[in-house]
DNA sequence: ATCATATACTTAGCGTAGCTAACTAACTAT
DNA sequence: ATAGTTAGTTAGCTACGCTAAGTATATGAT
């Protein structure tokens, strides 16, 4: 079989650039990517315990622990006691958390539904080709699409919070 | 027009995907992906200032003058000073920096070329095509590649990096 | 020549995010 | 009861993002 190194590359590179795009239309919320990452699997998915958004969210349950409790501090989600278990602890998303994710979700997503408006009916076929191959590589059956979302991988710097953050150009 | 949101939200949620799955392949060269990132800009793109380099990265100065600590101190990048300007510094990459970014970007890409190399001919026509729209999309002229790359987003493991800001005038 | 301003980078300090190790509390099993 | 396991937290470290302020050098006007 011939080498597909090449377009291997081009793909992951427009992959890249493709998210830098449009995770400019997220600061907006104020919510940290990985905040709103772990966010999107209570919202999407119902209550979950710390340890199965730790799992979730592949980072350790310490780390799950600040993240949830920073969510909480902002009153995205809320903590509940199990009924017959003491030691674990539900966290569900708030009418708040809910909202704020949805809106952050549309709003990140739009920006690219503009873009795409613009090709004609055979870009839109090969786009939509080209995705479900993409999809069957990593697995997907269609997943909940946000649900894995914003991990910063690009992660994407990190966060300060409050602030508005300025745009380059 | 029709809403191609829905679509939008397959493709957003694609890209996520394939760049956590091709990420996993990273975390073995020890380096962090905001230096990588940077590193990859002097590799590709030949000796920089740090006003450069911030402004590739879009992170501020006082953030590439540490990450260039990091990395000098790894010697993966050497410090040079300018001829004429005393206060310019410029930043260029050791041999060790170029060899270990170029392994791991081989790496990185070696994973999704041979998912790839499944593909028909048909597929790959359609991926092709769809990657030159997505880089149509997001203005590149089929740049360097990975010059852009490793930015964060999704961040898995290891750390989380960043997003864009600007930097002070 | 001097002085004000601008530029390039560094230092200092803050918040977030990732980790491991070690701890508490609670459940399970013997 | 006692030992072991599980869920979550606390403590401490590194790294990354930022702004504000400082140092050194260059440049332009007087």
């Amino acid at each position: 079989m011939d080498d597909r190194t090449p377009l291997a590359d081009r793909v992951h590179s427009a992959a890249i650039h493709l998210l830098r795009r449009l995770r400019k239309q997220d600061d907006t919320s104020g919510v940290t990517p990985s905040r709103l990452s772990a966010l999107s699997v209570v919202v999407f998915g119902g209550p979950k315990t710390i340890g199965q958004l730790a799992s979730a969210e592949q980072v350790s349950a310490p780390t799950m622990t600040r993240l949830v409790v920073g969510m909480q501090r902002d009153g995205l989600v809320k903590r509940e006691r199990d009924a017959t278990d003491a030691r674990v602890i539900w966290i569900r998303a708030t009418p708040k958390g809910d909202r704020i994710l949805r809106e952050g979700r549309r709003r990140r997503v739009a920006q690219l539904a503009r873009d795409l408006a613009e090709l004609s009916p055979a870009e839109v076929e090969h786009l939509t080709h080209a995705t479900e191959i993409i999809e069957r590589i990593t697995g997907r059956a269609r997943s909940n699409s946000l649900g894995a979302t914003l991990r910063p991988e690009d992660a994407a710097r990190g966060a300060s919070r409050g602030r508005a953050r300025r745009r380059t150009r």
